[in-house]
DNA sequence: TTCAAAACTGATATCATGTCAATGACTATA
DNA sequence: TATAGTCATTGACATGATATCAGTTTTGAA
């Protein structure tokens, strides 16, 4: 017996048409102005069909999401036992340009995702489930680095970890709308105002 | 003649008596689930009466947001011209204090607004106002402590500002949505690690 | 008193959503 | 190969929200 009998695959190739078509326009007219009109009419399916596959409008968009949302978690769980300073600092300016590169190769979908973040309450939900991976990762990392009396130790953890996601964050979505800037620089300077906060280094000059 | 003449006494009334229904509604029920129907039944007008005065749902809210709006303002130009680092600290704390307050003071329609921000352009672009006039206020800032010798001059006054502002305002939406948070514990980590950074002091034991 | 302007109103057209009963293509089995 | 049941597909429909606009009522100046 076939695992996928033609009846199955039909089903699944009638589905990737739907979710290429839902793709294609989220990409060309944002989230909010799509309809599910639009999306069967570029699938060239009927109107039930979408509803056969999807809950709703936003069921297509986790979908969308979720390779994209694997690549981030991967980012959140680099490993980090640095054993100086200046390790740790290298570690973390890596981390922030992996970060900020991973969402710029994803651009398109990233805008569509702010936009539904604030729209929808599951894509919000998915995207604070990535940032308390993260957030908690983070935290991981200050306490080891406080327990390496690396860091600071009067700090509470979870607090700096929150800090420092939020302005890695909204960077991040600053540089998905308008990549004008220069991600280098805005690497170098965030790790520069981290550690050197965190971290209690010497002046510089 | 008048300058409030019966009629236009009377319409004041009436808008004034949407706004108020439309808080209620919001308030009570948040942005996106309201509808026109239930301010205008709240507010005992007729249908077509709620778009004499007001050109959608969001236009009621950029109403409702207006004089908080006006108190952000009046936060974001604080005067700031410290000539020690110490001194320095104690503006920004103070600062930082003031933007959470007045946010926490306003806990309600800052939800509302949160969620209108995801949903509304037009709301949108009055947060992403609040916003500019802030980054700007604290760039100045920046290059006033960098031009006292009191900021690290290698950073770049504008990105740093921006860093800052969205911790700040990361922060704002965190403790809006659910204030179990220490205000005081808060404000000071987020001072230490922002003038640490920039400041470069000594570390501590 | 008159009547034009202002304030108000709800019926209506439009549009998107999600459901569901019906259709017909596929598959297993005898 | 015939057939009965299962599964993928479908679009008509009920629902609910929006914005408009032609008509009605109220007001106030002449």
């Amino acid at each position: 017996m076939k695992l996928t009998t033609k009846r199955q695959k039909q089903a699944m190739e009638t589905k990737k048409k739907l979710v290429k078509a839902a793709e294609k326009v989220f990409f060309e007219q944002g989230f909010q102005k799509s309809t599910i009109q639009q999306i069967i009419k570029v699938a060239e399916t009927g109107y039930g069909t979408a509803y056969v596959y999807f809950k709703n409008k936003d069921d297509f968009l986790v979908e969308i999401m979720q390779e994209t949302m694997e690549e981030f978690y991967q980012v959140a769980t680099q490993p980090f036992k640095p054993s100086t300073q200046l390790e740790a600092e290298q570690l973390i300016s890596n981390q922030v340009k992996l970060f900020l590169s991973l969402a710029l190769k994803n651009r398109e979908l990233m805008k569509i995702m702010k936009e539904a973040i604030g729209i929808s309450e599951i894509v919000q939900n998915k995207w604070q489930t990535i940032r308390d991976r993260f957030i908690s990762s983070i935290t991981n990392d200050i306490s080891y680095a406080q327990s390496q009396s690396l860091a600071n130790n009067e700090l509470v953890p979870s607090i700096v970890a929150r800090s420092w996601f939020y302005t890695n964050e909204m960077f991040m979505w600053e540089l998905v709308e308008s990549d004008s800037s220069n991600l280098d620089e805005l690497v170098s300077h965030m790790t520069i105002l981290y550690t050197r906060g965190l971290y209690s280094s010497v002046e510089s000059s």
